[in-house]
DNA sequence: CGAATTGTTTGACAACAATCCAACTATACG
DNA sequence: CGTATAGTTGGATTGTTGTCAAACAATTCG
């Protein structure tokens, strides 16, 4: 089993996490792993609606920025999500996104 | 008194505002507003080492995410943190990315 | 009106990012 | 060994972004 090269906790940036929080594909793979625990690329990648080297890119993009964590065994590359380490550095962020993001819009007051 | 043109409050989407964050001048921009409240353009975009065009061209990316309120008063342009909308459409978002921005670095057990 | 102030727009350019495809690596399985 | 599986890498392309500089627009003030 081995572990991928991250960025250490401290060196987490916020506006990396931001940017990489930013693109929707990169967004339903957090909230999958949110959602469904550890996965592996191929789970977490399905119908995505784009070609596998393309979402391989947006999984490196998270684990650069520090949003997940991938350990290989085998031929599978397990990836979850840095949840400990986001609300340490980043108290209260990937909570407030991940409502967000999956939160139906509210029901305005009719307006 | 003129308002320029804005996302209404349930228009505004998360991976636009992730993205208007994630660059280093507009979260400095916001942290800026979030400090001192309503300022002119010229005030918020003092000293950050960019030219005027840019600076600029951040306001226009904060206004269209949804982020910032601009109204033009004669020849200032005032802009503001749309801190309910922001909370009524994401809530927890703004505060924890503006605690994340403005905390420094927790000290972590000599590690 | 003419000048100063405040900010936007346009053009140019370089850097970056998202995407696909094809080739590749590495592990596992017959 | 040969094949399948899982995922990455590199190239090419296309589009987006951040930046500056210069020109412009709108308001205010003398």
């Amino acid at each position: 089993m081995r572990l991928l090269p991250h960025p250490s906790t401290e060196n987490i940036q916020l506006t990396e996490v931001l940017r990489a929080l930013s693109d929707p594909i990169r967004l339903e793979i957090v909230i999958r792993l949110a959602t469904a625990g550890e996965m592996t690329c191929t789970v977490a990648g399905d119908d995505l609606g784009v070609h596998k080297s393309t979402a391989s890119h947006h999984y490196r993009t998270l684990r650069e920025a520090g949003v997940v964590l991938t350990k290989q065994e085998g031929r599978l590359k397990y990836m979850s999500l840095r949840r400990d380490d986001l609300e340490t550095r980043f108290p209260g962020l990937l909570d407030a996104v991940l409502t967000a993001a999956t939160r139906p819009l509210p029901a305005e007051a009719h307006a």
